[in-house]
DNA sequence: ATACTTGCAAATGATTTGCCAGTGT
DNA sequence: ACACTGGCAAATCATTTGCAAGTAT
């Protein structure tokens, strides 16, 4: 799983510089860990294993999604890639250093808006008040409706 | 999916009560449903579909999950069933009548606390507030450290 | 050369679905 | 009677794992 590990997030910029961490990891860089790589520093949202291994194909025919699960996992268990789970489908994946601190999640629009750890602030405040919860909102969203959508649900059910 | 259904949640306090408002739906109070309808008003926390499954088993022989899932679906889309995924592990399910507004989930200890709506009231306000979301945290978990392995946490990392 | 990795296939876990016999109402 | 249900098996979806061949270092 990519869910927790060791150490603090990686922060690597380009594909380079993560290479570089994997390999000063012990681990190796062959074609297909580094087409994952390349995969999720193009994305600018979390993306599905499948998606990314559909994006290999291209580039590398004989690929197939087990592999991509098991970088995603290598990648995770070093801290440059996390996971998220924002609804019922698929875990998505990105990297530590771009995913966002969390997703509000529209359950009217399906609007995925995410979240910056400072903004996050007075909701994590709240949470440590009243609960005593150092809240890690990263992994679940925060499910709801956004503005219009309960503009709209207070609308029909008057 | 026994996600979201129309109407408000139906707080049946009895399984006799719940049996009344299943018959007023239409739908038929069999064996098998009775039984699903009892272990949620026994459980004392979410369940899983196996759980309930593997209760039935010694007062119906040939019972099976699929029938269990079918069930809790059809009592779900009636609002009288909720379910929430509290973390990796399969889906919990209890009566909506009972089921707490949100749940938060140690990552340390794995606490389960139940959180009532009056006391999520400063988180879904800063929630409110910073996002003009209507946060609905009641079908996934509010993940993080509970106060006693938040400290443990704090003093490892000195 | 050696250990890490991959492709491929089969296994697992959770949940859904098709079908037809069974049974509440 | 008639439509709703149950049991059973097979299908699906997401993810994991065993294994032998391939390859980065």
């Amino acid at each position: 799983m990519t869910d927790t590990h060791p150490g603090p997030a990686l922060v690597a910029q380009t594909a380079a510089e993560a290479e570089g961490i994997v390999r000063s990891r012990g681990l190796r860089v062959t074609a297909a860990r580094r087409l994952v790589i390349e995969a999720l520093f193009a994305a600018d949202a979390p993306v599905t294993a499948e998606e990314i291994a559909a994006g290999l194909d291209a580039r590398l025919p004989r690929s197939d999604v087990g592999s991509v699960y098991r970088n995603l996992e290598t990648l995770g268990s070093i801290g440059l890639v996390r996971h998220v789970h924002l609804g019922h489908g698929p875990g998505l994946y990105a990297l530590a250093a771009t995913i966002a601190a969390a997703y509000l999640t529209c359950e009217g629009c399906g609007e995925r808006r995410p979240a910056s750890m400072a903004e996050l602030e007075p909701v994590t405040d709240a949470i440590r008040e009243r609960f005593g919860y150092e809240a890690h909102l990263s992994h679940f969203p925060i499910s709801g409706l956004c503005a219009s959508c309960a503009r709209e649900g207070g609308e029909a059910s008057r």
